[in-house]
RNA sequence: GCGGGUGUGGCGGAAUGGUAGACGCCGGGGACUUAAAAUCCCCUGAGCUUUGCUCGUGCGGGUUCGAGUCCCGCCACCCGCACCA
């Protein structure tokens, strides 16, 4: 073997034409081998790969690679989430055709992918936005419908004016259109929506078998979901109508002094005077922002009207209040101000009775408040019947006294609420149903589909193309024949992506999925991601994967057996200040010293600020394409597996990558070293070899990439160090192995070179030999009342006996003892002597 | 406000209750070289009266022969949700 350096850009092309050309990584779903199902979250077609990417998909990579080596039958695919809004954007500004733009950006993306290595199938690529992927999404919409779970609504929307186009609550912007800088008005319209709340305990107590998620995620979809058990019951009102509230603390119901309702409760929206729809008014131009709420001071309006209380028998007075929602609950609430803080601040600004209803003991039913509601537990108190009970017992005690009456019922009330799929875009999947005048709204017959999106579209009028498009939206019914239009209304992309891991695993052209075939790949056994789609794509695929099971189309209840989140990328900022406002430059406008950072253009020094998240407007970015060039896809993909725990942020270093760098040449020289010839034994060498095999092996699948890393760089410090033997030889045909999930063009270079046939890709990961992962000597550290004194090398597996008496012969025991009696010895075997005087 | 997470050298980070700081980066010293690059070797938590000792994992307590790790109470930062009755 030769003293040539590894050349990247010669190496890594190369491979990969030859994986290519092999199909090394083509999952067979017929294959007798166990079957794993390794996914990243499929891109959305920007227009190029960022690092984030990078670093996600080489994670996934690496699994991927390790499980074919370990004997498994591997599906690893990748596609594009290409419906979406950026696409229109660029239409509008650009004057492109959203799907011209979306292809170019699949192509241009797809090359990046490819420079990286990865082990993918590209076979079975597919692209969300062409109608072989969504005309069987339209398919299955269908289905859900039939089965009930699809239904139309008004709903109140957020619509811009000037763009005629609904938005979506994040595109609403100190209550303007993002784009169009136009008041946003509220509208309704009416929508499709998709019962996921028919699902909410389901949902919810799956989470319980997902083992495998981050407590976290599973935390917050707990909270998203949002079940609460409480009483709904009635009010009898003083103008003859029955209020229904909601409440969790019916125990508290003594405690009640006013009764307060949304101001878009329909008695709210009933009352005749000025005064009462200006309040309505002011309520309705409250901001929504987190930092509004927080500060937002709690407002009412007495209606007049009142509530009978149905037990203490009082006239209650009904307010409308600013902080009651109509969509939780009944949109009403009995408020207990002496138990709850928004009902307390409440009742101190309008001078309302705070009653106490729950004490520290029944001696203190008297106690005034300090300031505050009192929400914790204690004993029922001013409360007739309930007195005495704890908070528990009376909540089950008032429940049944309520339903006995026939007043109310125990009831379990969710924050989760339907899914609402209608989006008034072109760029998107065409919604297959059709409105006639006579029939109403008819689904499409699935002969139709797929209902394709119309080319001949133009983005200069505002408004959603589809709306304009004559040719396209007029059709003949299909049950009558007569005159009707096409929904223009396409899906919420989140539908894109709630099933393409189904048709990763089998795409006949007939239908959506093959239900066979998926019960062979599903669920994935790992899912790999960003945390910011812990609630939205996670929840969706989870439904839509459990809406599938419950129509009988596949067996699967989860699709994501285990599901990891990476940390992003991050770099330091650089910035200084010019002409009164901070400007931000990108790392390759800066040459970094030790201490400070200059700017290259003027030798001018620049702020080093925090380590960030990449973003554009910070310019503290690094374009894959330029590192690759420069360093090769193996540094690259090395340096994103290195020092950060994958789910932790990993900060991005001109130095870390320089390193990573130089240990792919580090690597190259030491394989170049190989000697098939070479012959003895070197049996230390023998057992770090294959502790690093069994221990890299447990990191990979613990997801532990930097550790496995820490160890083959450690192996590769011992191998160097090793003079020439079978097992040196042995030790740097493993490390091409070792490095091969991680390194794969460097490992296929080296394999090639060692004389080994065929890929290493193909090879199956080294066996170990388990006799050699035990030491025969140990290192006993020795203590003296818990502090460290000395250290003996001792054989493997040494008696109690003979380890104290090692530990009371060091010198350093005995000075540190100085004369004192021994009380007791604790020893345990192989690791520790302690000394206790 | 509620929920969750994280705090270890100059930096990223290792460490089944058992030798704290593996491994990498930065930095320092040296070798090779006419020189540089590349490469290799050594040092690198702080301090001290340096065969060795003391201190040291955000802070304060506790359990234990022994605590980064377990328990109690704080502090700081980060993330998620948020007027959810």
């Amino acid at each position: 073997m030769s003293e040539t350096r590894f050349d990247p850009s010669a190496a890594d092309g190369r491979w990969q034409r030859a994986w290519d050309e092999a199909q090394t990584f083509r999952a067979d779903s017929n294959s007798d081998k166990p079957k794993s199902y390794v996914l990243e979250m499929f891109p959305y077609p920007s227009g190029r790969i960022h690092i984030g990417h990078v670093r996600n998909y080489t994670m996934g990579d690496v699994l991927a690679r390790y499980k074919k080596a370990t004997g498994h039958e591997v599906l690893h695919p990748m596609g594009w989430d290409a419906f979406g809004m950026p696409a229109e954007n660029a239409a509008m500004e650009k004057g492109v055709h959203p799907g011209g733009w979306t292809r170019d950006n699949i192509e241009h993306m797809k090359a990046q992918l490819k420079r990286l290595g990865f082990a993918l199938d590209w076979s079975r690529e597919l692209a969300t936005c062409e109608p072989d992927y969504y005309g069987h999404e339209q398919a299955l919409f269908l289905d859900l419908y039939e089965a009930g779970l699809v239904y139309r609504k008004e709903s109140e929307v957020n619509w811009d004016p000037v763009d005629m186009t609904v938005l979506a609550n994040e595109q609403v912007i100190d209550g303007k259109g993002w784009r169009s800088g136009a008041e946003v008005e509220k509208r309704k319209l009416s929508q499709w929506f998709l019962k996921i709340t028919d699902f909410a305990e389901e949902l919810l107590e799956g989470l319980g078998t997902l083992e495998n998620w981050p407590d976290k995620v599973r935390l917050m979809q707990e909270n998203w979901i949002g079940k609460s058990r409480g009483l709904e019951f009635s009010f009898d009102l003083s103008n003859g109508e029955k209020l229904p509230v909601y409440t969790t603390r019916p125990d508290t119901i003594f405690g009640a002094s006013f009764v307060a309702i949304a101001a878009d409760h329909p008695v709210a929206q009933g009352l005749e005077s000025d005064a009462a729809r200006d309040f309505i008014a002011l309520c309705k131009k409250g901001g929504t922002t987190a930092a509004e709420l927080e500060t937002a001071e709690k407002l009412g309006f007495d209606t007049g009207i009142t509530a009978k209380h149905p037990f203490a028998g009082a006239d209650l007075p009904v307010y409308i209040a600013n902080f009651v929602l109509m969509d939780y609950g009944t949109g009403a609430v009995m408020a207990v101000p002496g138990h709850d803080q928004r009902d307390f601040e409440f009742a101190t600004k309008y001078d309302l009775p705070i009653p106490r209803v729950v004490a520290p003991s029944l001696d203190e039913a008297d106690k005034p408040f300090a300031g505050e509601a009192e929400a914790g537990e204690g004993v029922i108190v001013n409360s007739d019947f309930l007195d005495g009970m704890s908070v528990e017992e009376a909540k089950r005690a008032i429940i049944r006294r309520i339903e006995e009456q026939g007043a109310g019922e125990g009831k379990t009330v969710w924050r989760l609420r339907d899914w609402g799929v209608s989006r008034q875009r072109y760029w998107g999947t065409p919604i297959p149903f059709i409105h006639c005048d006579a029939c109403g709204v008819v689904p499409a017959p699935k002969s139709s589909l797929p209902i394709t999106l119309p080319e001949d579209v133009d983005f200069q009028t505002p408004g959603n193309p589809l709306e304009r498009h004559e040719s396209w939206k007029h059709v003949e019914c299909p049950e009558c024949g007569g005159k009707a239009t096409r929904e223009t209304d396409t899906l919420d992309t989140f539908v894109d992506s709630s099933w393409y891991f189904l048709r990763f695993a089998s795409q006949p052209a007939d239908k959506p999925f093959d239900r066979e075939e998926i019960a062979k790949w599903l669920p994935v056994e790992q899912y790999i991601g960003g945390i910011e789609h812990a609630i939205l794509h996670l929840l969706y695929a989870r439904f839509w994967t459990r809406a599938l099971n419950r129509i009988g189309l596949i067996d699967v209840k989860e699709p994501f057996a285990s599901l990891f989140t990476q940390g992003m990328v991050t770099h330091e900022t650089y910035s200084r200040r010019e002409g009164g406002k901070t400007v931000y430059y990108a790392p390759d406008e800066i040459s970094r010293e030790a201490e400070r950072a200059l700017l290259k253009d003027d030798g001018g020094e620049v702020e080093i600020g925090r380590v960030i998240k990449m973003s554009k407007s910070k310019k503290n970015v690094v374009d894959p394409d330029t590192i690759i060039d420069t360093y090769g896809a193996d540094a690259v993909r090395w340096f994103m597996l290195s020092d950060s725990p994958p789910e932790r942020d990993l900060p991005w270093s001109e130095a870390g990558i320089e390193g990573c760098h130089r240990f792919v040449h580090r690597l190259w020289r030491l394989f170049g070293q190989f000697d098939g010839s070479a012959s003895g034994e070197d049996k230390a060498l023998d057992r770090k070899t294959h502790q690093t095999v069994a221990a890299v092996a447990e990191d990979i699948e613990a997801l532990g990439f930097n550790k496995a890393v820490a160890r083959i760089y450690e192996l590769t410090g011992t191998v160097e160090k090793a003079a020439p033997s079978a097992s040196r030889s042995a030790a740097i045909r493993t490390l091409v192995q070792l490095v091969a999930p991680m390194m794969p063009h460097l490992a296929e270079e080296a394999w090639a070179k060692l004389g080994e046939q065929g890929l290493v890709a193909d090879a199956a990961w080294p066996e170990i030999d388990p006799t050699l992962l035990v030491e025969d000597e140990v290192t006993i550290a020795v203590q003296h009342m818990g502090k460290l004194r000395d250290t003996l090398t001792a054989p493997k597996g040494a008696s109690k006996d003979d380890l104290e008496a090692m530990a009371l012969a060091s010198e350093n025991v005995q000075r540190s003892i100085d004369g004192a009696a021994v009380r007791k010895v604790i020893v345990v075997p192989d690791r520790l002597v302690n000394i206790v005087t």
